[in-house]
Order: structure tokens, then sequence, then C-alpha cells
DNA sequence: ACAATATCCTGCGAGC
DNA sequence: TGCTCGCAGGATATTG
């Protein structure tokens, strides 16, 4: 799915163009995001709440398509068309937010290095990016931000969270905020399906450095990149400049 | 505790 | 052209 900064990309567009609107008779007052879920809240404190996983789009405004799954219809008549090539994507209405808030690990932007650091000590025997896409354990990071944080850090991806030093878990820790930030700034990552609110591509795979870049030089050492399986995924990293 | 696998679903590109 | 394989931004359940 879009990871945080697409779904912060979004969450910034709806917020301008649907608070104060009315949905089925009730009225908008925000548009969040927790982790990777987008999050509309209602004056009677309910909230709809949506997934993309990996192909889902929530576009303002656009014409419905073949892989459009549900279009929510504002009381001024403007629309929030949602679409889903693969299906994995879902919507829900909650009484409340906290239902779905207590299984999530802490929002990557306002984690501390104390909380980061007292987190991997629990969990010493698990590899470090397998343990970065785990959303009990730090929510919002994926499959590609996890490959360009650990290379930021010069961390291979197989590295076990018990052996990493201070000055490697400081870097992870600081890198977290700096590409997500930035990506957040390029509007995200279009590496394949994703659209903002805008029907707008994101412009951040122009500084991927290894997601995607099998067998291309290393933008650091110019070692050829790898790409390696864990658990069903890919993880792209370079193997001479990545310790 | 951790790892690997299957699963939900559809489409695309590569190779034969 | 048409087939099969592998791959795809997620997350969960199950099994070892």
């Amino acid at each position: 799915m879009p990871e945080l900064p697409e779904v912060e990309t979004i969450r910034k567009q709806l917020q301008e163009r649907i608070v104060g609107k009315k949905l089925n008779g009730k009225r908008i007052t925000a548009v969040r995001r927790r982790a990777k879920l987008l999050i509309i809240d209602f004056v009677d404190g309910s909230s709809l709440v949506f997934h993309l996983k990996l192909t889902g789009q929530l576009l303002f405004n656009a014409q419905p398509s073949r892989y459009t799954r549900k279009v929510f219809v504002f009381d001024d008549g403007a629309q929030l068309v949602f679409n889903d090539l693969r299906k994995f994507g879902w919507w829900k209405k909650v009484k409340s937010f906290k239902e779905i808030e207590e299984k999530l690990g802490p929002e990557p932007l306002t984690l501390t290095l104390t909380v980061f650091r007292s987190r991997l000590v629990k969990r010493p025997k698990a590899k470090i990016k397998p343990l970065l896409m785990d959303q009990r354990f730090i929510a919002g990071i994926g499959n590609i931000y996890a490959d360009e944080i650990l290379f930021a850090s010069q961390v291979q991806p197989i590295r076990r969270a018990g052996g990493l030093s201070l000055v490697e878990i400081k870097a992870i820790f600081q890198n977290i905020k700096k590409v997500l930030k930035a990506a957040i700034k390029a509007h995200g990552s279009s590496s394949q399906h994703y659209l903002d609110a805008r029907g707008k591509k994101g412009q951040y795979v122009r500084y991927h450095k290894v997601y995607r870049r099998t067998g291309q030089k290393c933008p650091r050492c110019a070692s050829l990149i790898r790409r390696i399986k864990m658990g069903g995924r890919s993880a792209h990293f370079c193997p001479q400049c990545q310790k």
C-alpha cells in the first residue's frame, strides 16, 4: 500500500477539501492519519477508517473506473472515489477509533530515541527489516521505506536488533524521520499504483537509492544493488556499504 | 521468539 | 500469439 508518506499526502489534501462537509447527514470535523490508516472524523465522535493496502486509491471528485469499489457522496455533491485493483483495501465505520488504535505501535514521526531503543532491546533476535515493517513494533513503515531507511543508515536488512551498535541505532532512528519527511515533501512514491487524492503521482521514486534498483550501481559506493527474499518480500540493499 | 509460507486479488512484463 | 512464471507499496493466520 501506500505507506505513511502516501497516506499523509492524501490526508492533507482531503483535510482541505472535505472538512465541514456532511456525509450521510453527519458533519466532518477532521481528517487524520494513524500509521497507514486514514481516518475521517464526524461530529458525533464516530469515524470512517480506510486502509489502502497495496493498490487502494482515494480520489476526490474523480470519475469512477472499472476498479472503483465505492463512491462516497457529500451533501454538496462532491465525491470521494475509492479504487482498488487488488481488493485488499478496506473501509469501515467505527463508533470510536480506539477500537483500531490498540494494536498499533508508536508513530514514527513522534517516536523518541529512548522509546525506540527500549523496544529494540525487547526483540534482540529479530531481524531489523521485518521489525521496521512490523506495525506493532512501529506503525507506518512498509517495504519501500524500510529499504531506504536501512540504506541511509548503512545497515543490512538481515542484521539482528540485538547486534546493532548505539551508533547504528541512532542512525536508523534519525533516518526513519529523515526519509519519511523527505518522502512526504515529495508527495510519496508512485512506484506502481499510488495516486494522491488529486489523482497525481508522488515524486519520491526519484530519490530511491535501493528500492527496485537491483543490479544498478549504489549511489554511495558504486557496488551493485542486491535483492534478497525476506519472509516473502523483496529486500534491496548495497552489500558493500551497508554493514 | 522468530521464520517461512499461504492467503486474499488482479495485472504486467519477461521468456519460451 | 499465447502460455507460464515471478513480481507487485500489506497484513494476518498457521505451521515449524
